[in-house]
DNA sequence: CAAAACCATTGATCTATGTTAAGATTTCAC
DNA sequence: GTGAAATCTTAACATAGATCAATGGTTTTG
C-alpha cells in the first residue's frame, strides 16, 4: 500500500481524477532510479531521452556556455519534473545538463512511454498541457525580470518566492540562477546588509 | 469553400487529423476581429481573456517596466498564436501588452471556448500541448542566449533565424527584442558594419 | 500641407556587473 | 586525519550597455 510510487500517484491524483487502472498504467510507465551527488541525469549535447519525477533530493539544470561559464536554468526538488523539454520532445541535442546536487531518487520515463501514457490516460495529456503552460508563464516572468531588473531586485524576489533556498543549494548556484558571478553575488549581499 | 477561417483550418489540418465535424466546431469557437495599428488586443494589468490566431498583419507582445522601458517578449505574424498565457489560463493580471504593429486581422477565442474545444476535439488538446512545449523550449533557448551572449551575438543569431525581420518591424522594436536600447543598437550595427 | 510626433544616429559620461587575483574557510577523498 | 579541492569573500580594474543630450530625417495627423 505504501510504496515508492506513492508521491507520484499523490501528485497526480491531487490534480486530476484517476482510477485504479490508470494508476497501474502510470506505475508501469516509470522506473525508479537513484543518482549520486554530481552525477548527470542528462548531458548537454546528447539527446535527453528521459523525463523524471523527483522523489527525494535536489538537482540543477544548467547550461555551460562557450566561455566555460555555467548558467542555472532551474532547480528541481521533490514533486518536480526534470528534463530538457526541447531535446526530449524533438529528439535534438540537449542544451542542458541535469545534475544531482545531492543523492537523488527519481521515477524516470521515456518519450515513447509518455506518449503512450497520454493516449491511454487522456486526463494526463491535459495535466501535462497545463503544467507546461504554467512553466511557460513562469519562464516568461523570469525572462522579463532578468531583462528589466537588477541582480539585487531579482535576488530579493527570489528570497520572497523561496525563503529557504539558501539552505537548499550553495551560494554560487544561486548566483548562477540569478545570472551573475559568485563575486558579484558576494558584493550584492554585502551592499544589501549594509542598509 | 474559401473563407476567412481557411488559414486556421489549414494550420490545424497540417498538424493533426480533423474531420468535417471537428472543423465546424473549430469555426464556431473563433470570432473574426480586426484591430488597427497601435491598438491593444490585451493590456498589462488587465486579465487577458483571449487567445488569438493571426490571419494577417503583425503584432508585438511587450512588457512596460517600472522605469517606463518597453521589453518585447515576442512578435506575432500570420499563423501565430498570441496571448498572455499566464493571464489567460490562470485569470491573473497580464504582464504583457499585445499591440498591433499595423492593421491586423485575427480569429479570437476565449478560455471557456478553448477548454470546451479541447474536450470536444482531443487531438487539439494534444496539438496545444505540443505547441506549448515548443514555445517553452524556444524561450529556454532565448533565455540562455540572453544571459550568456552579448547583444551583437544575439543580433546575428536573430538575423539568421529571421533574415527578413528588418523589413517587418522598425529598428527600435528589434532593439527592444534584443534587450538593448535603440542607441546601443545603432552603435552595435555601426561596429558590425565597420568590419 | 504644415506642425507635431516619432525615429535613427552620434557623442560624452555613468553604472552594474565581469575579470583577475589573492586569501580564508569549509568539505571531501584517500 | 591530512592534504587537496571546492567555496566564499574582498579589492582593483575593465567593459558592455545605459543614460543624457543634441541633431536631422521621416511619418502621421489634423
Amino acid at each position: 500500500m505504501n510504496d515508492i510510487y506513492d508521491p507520484l500517484l499523490n501528485y497526480i491524483s491531487n490534480r486530476i481524477k484517476v482510477n485504479e487502472k490508470d494508476c497501474q498504467i502510470i506505475k508501469e510507465s516509470f522506473t525508479p532510479k537513484t543518482i549520486e551527488k554530481k552525477e548527470l541525469l542528462f548531458k548537454q549535447g546528447g539527446v535527453c531521452t528521459t523525463t523524471s519525477f523527483i522523489l527525494k533530493g535536489s538537482m540543477r539544470m544548467f547550461y555551460l556556455d562557450k566561455k566555460g561559464l555555467e548558467h542555472v536554468l532551474y532547480f528541481g526538488f521533490p514533486d518536480w519534473w526534470v528534463s530538457d523539454i526541447g531535446s526530449f520532445y524533438q529528439h535534438t541535442p540537449s542544451l542542458l545538463n541535469g545534475q544531482a546536487l545531492e543523492r537523488t531518487e527519481l521515477l524516470i520515463s521515456t518519450y515513447d512511454k509518455m506518449e503512450e501514457l497520454f493516449t491511454e490516460v487522456p486526463a494526463l495529456e491535459r495535466l501535462f498541457r497545463v503544467i507546461t503552460q504554467k512553466n511557460l508563464a513562469a519562464l516568461q516572468q523570469r525572462f522579463l525580470s532578468t531583462v528589466s531588473e537588477t541582480a539585487d531586485q531579482r535576488y530579493l524576489k527570489l528570497l520572497k518566492r523561496a525563503p529557504n533556498i539558501e539552505q537548499l543549494v550553495p551560494q554560487h548556484q544561486i548566483a548562477s540562477y540569478l545570472g551573475i558571478l559568485p563575486e558579484s553575488f558576494s558584493r550584492l549581499k554585502r551592499q544589501l546588509h549594509s542598509k
